[in-house]
DNA sequence: ATTAAACATCGACGCCTGTCAATGTTTGTG
DNA sequence: CACAAACATTGACAGGCGTCGATGTTTAAT
């Protein structure tokens, strides 16, 4: 009995076929990870919608504490994740710093999510 | 003298300012959170990408175990978030899970991000 | 100089998450 | 029926994360 009949021709079909185009690295993962790790959160998606939604598109941290119900520390930390990752930045006026979004930074994380 | 004077007039203009749009509610943050949530891992991108990429783009479990680097267990678990978060889904023929992306589901998550 | 306000940082706590080895379940094969 | 293969589930562990109170830092006002 030859060999190829011992295994179901449907199995060669089905089972550990080729690629048949290029999946995404490792790196390009890990990258585009980091990204949508810093937007997988309640308060930040928040933060990153009032900020956008305020009175000149920023805001300082005192008027994101008391609309999001958290304490000063737990937002100043979230707004420190969304600088780090790229999406929102500082300016300091007086004793406020005030944050706003970085352009264009939202939709391409978008983006790269639709490439997968 | 008039209690106005006693707060500099920058002050009321740029603090505490009123929101010019509506803000993502509680309850959308918390649901794209946690879409995103089941996204922001590299080993379930790359597996969103190797079972893209695989022939009739579809892939079982012992296609993406070798490639991926991760124990059988381990990607069974991915799989399974990734199911459960509504970017794939399976149908078993025989001994064979096979996982295939949900048509729209990146897409419109990226949708969703775009617009927060 | 003192005081107060806005904000960041630190330390600690509980919870969630990614990972694996071991085991269970289902399906096909001899 | 017995055995093997594909996959899920369980249990356990280490590390990461969200949260807060306390404290430090900087700036402005008196």
């Amino acid at each position: 009995m030859p060999t190829a009949q011992l295994i179901p021709l449907r199995d060669l079909q089905s089972c550990c076929a080729p690629l048949t185009r290029a999946a995404i690295s490792q790196q390009n993962a890990e990258s585009l990870a980091r990204s949508l790790k810093a937007l997988a959160d309640p308060a930040r998606l928040r933060l990153l919608s009032m900020v956008a939604a305020h009175e000149d598109s920023e805001a300082c941290v005192c008027d994101l504490t008391d609309p999001l119900g958290l304490s000063q520390p737990t937002v100043s930390h979230h707004l420190k994740v969304l600088v780090d990752a790229g999406y929102l930045s500082v300016t300091k006026r007086g004793t406020w710093h005030y944050y706003r979004l970085v352009e264009g930074a939202l939709s391409s994380a978008a983006n790269l999510l639709a490439a997968v």
